[in-house]
DNA sequence: TTGTACGCGTTATCAG
DNA sequence: CTGATAACGCGTACAA
């Protein structure tokens, strides 16, 4: 960016000083100008095809305009809808969006908040999963502390366990509803790929629905909870798992969508039928599912709404105590577990 | 960003010249430090905890560590595979990524254009295609060089009709030789999904398309050319709008994915079965056709790599002339569109 | 090798 | 209402 007209160009070019160009551009807040000299700087500015340099205003306001975003993975879906909801609530803030990736490296969290830091953002909003490590969670906490002491604040999605705004959806009770749902429809054998096993999200959700089961009398069996990643591959390799092991399971809870999705894969590949042979259900409600057959059945999470509410968490004043929003969850029964009858 | 470290609060506690300190923790080019002094400098830095503010360093260097992004949709996964290439490509360039969306209005991407100069993004990626309407080009042309002419540079992803280095999709290759695949295939009364009539990558292709069937013999007929939105509703409603009056049709072509989908539900809904009653074909291969049943005929393009290319292409030394990459497509046969036996 | 001092483009304070 | 001028935080000639 070398040649670029500044605002000294403008004031010269319209004849009046700096800090006047600088008030009928900007339109400061308190300060006015007089209407012919605005009109001249304007129009001395049009002429220069002068362009503000938001770097500058940023060092001399002490603030910038962007706020961070950390994802693990932008082509998943559960990470680009909450990616959709970021910038449409930076944008309604005039705000810009600087969207950072793990490429699945947790560990790498850490290191774009500190990036992000350095940026001076605004606020950062981390989308992933916490995990129960403690280790791993006071690195985080004290990179987010060291941020917020320098002014930024922070909205996670997931698990309040940094203290910082949380956006915390109900996995649990979105789990458990789950699960008696399909208790409801008539199933007895469930089994659930749960993800990796110290993921704080897919823990709730799983332990959730075996919770369900277990009270309702149709335990799950444990050999029957199979680990895995968080991915599509994830849940492919442990759909395979699974049905290698199980010939008399009834309903898998994948615990997430794409997972499922993997599974899916798995259990047609394997010419499983779903659901003939196999119920299979999932979390989240990515819209992918819009396109999947049969449709699955999922719980909802209005993830657009939890990126543009987290956004929301992260702007609005700063508070004493870690906010909580909690966002509610809702059962969408599909074609993928059909009533039993058998 | 109020009580931030500066980097002169590290040069006193280190005692030595904010010079030094700056020398010590740049790791500048040519200037070298004592090691002593550069190491009480990082143990400074590290004592007060230190982060240089990349704001401040952009102003001084003259250069940001940004790059521009603008998509329509980033929840649409043809521009999430794009947005993975740039993130991944500007990493590697230890650049951050602002991401912008026009939510599906293209008028905007000139403002987010302008947006990102005043950001002074080192190089922009424009993701959307081009349309046939020289009006709106011309706008777009002139704040393309208002941002070259400021020193920045920009890289667009489809017709190279602006100026700017642009990554060209062999469009009409891929429409043309997945005809050619489908009229082998034994497909003879073909519909299209056109997309909007001034997209030109819609036009591309669909032109494409339709000339080879017309080559071949078996043309397309105009009635059974369905014009619409780009989108997965715009598939949904030129498909139903096509089933409303085609009865004879043997093969539909969407000019993208999204649209295909839309196309298959449509289908679905109304009892069409793909490929029974009907063959289907789209364009791009996005990650979501994986999840599909029956598995879409396609023409693959390598999206996350056409990020990377552009990125790269934005990144690149300037040249006197507009560059071009050329990238190629594949057709992908699958059960779509299979063998036709009637 | 180190330090001094200026400049980057803008806002904001404080006199006029 | 307008205009100097001092910040903002850092890099880098230039001098020592």
């Amino acid at each position: 960016m070398a040649a670029s007209v500044t605002l000294s160009d403008v004031a010269r070019e319209a004849g009046v000083s700096l800090a006047t160009a600088s008030r009928a551009i900007n339109g400061s807040a308190t300060r006015t100008v007089r209407p012919d000299l605005r009109d001249r700087v304007l129009a001395a500015a049009e002429r220069l095809r002068y362009t503000p340099d938001a770097n500058a205003q940023a060092m001399a306001r002490g603030r910038t305009t962007s706020v961070g975003l950390v994802v693990h993975d932008i082509t998943d879906p559960y990470f680009s809808s909450i990616a959709a909801g970021v910038t449409g609530a930076a944008d309604a803030a005039d705000l810009q969006v600087t969207l950072t990736s793990t490429q699945h490296r947790p560990e790498r969290e850490v290191e774009l908040v500190r990036l992000l830091q350095r940026q001076r953002a605004r606020a950062v909003v981390v989308a992933g999963s916490r995990y129960d490590d403690e280790d791993a969670n006071e690195v985080m906490r004290t990179a987010l502390a060291d941020y917020a002491a320098a002014g930024g604040s922070v909205a996670l999605v997931g698990q309040p366990v940094l203290g910082v705004d949380t956006v915390v959806v109900e996995n649990a009770a979105g789990a458990a509803a789950l699960a008696r749902a399909l208790y409801a429809r008539g199933y007895r054998r469930p089994a659930v790929l749960g993800g990796p096993l110290t993921h704080l999200t897919a823990r709730e959700r799983r332990e959730a629905f075996a919770d369900v089961f277990a009270d309702l009398g149709s335990p799950v069996d444990p050999a029957h909870v199979v680990p895995g990643e968080f991915t599509h591959e994830g849940g492919e390799a442990a759909m395979r798992e699974l049905l290698a092991v199980a010939a008399d399971v009834d309903v898998v809870f994948a615990v997430n969508d794409v997972m499922a999705l993997g599974a899916l894969a798995a259990a047609r590949d394997l010419g499983v039928r779903v659901p003939q042979d196999l119920a299979l259900a999932g979390f989240d409600d990515i819209l992918t599912l819009r396109d999947v057959v049969p449709p699955l059945t999922t719980v909802r999470v209005p993830l657009v709404e939890v990126g543009r509410l987290a956004t929301e968490l992260a702007l609005a004043d700063r508070s004493a105590e870690p906010r909580v929003r909690t966002v509610p969850t809702e059962v969408v029964l599909r074609a993928s577990t059909p009533e039993r009858t058998a």
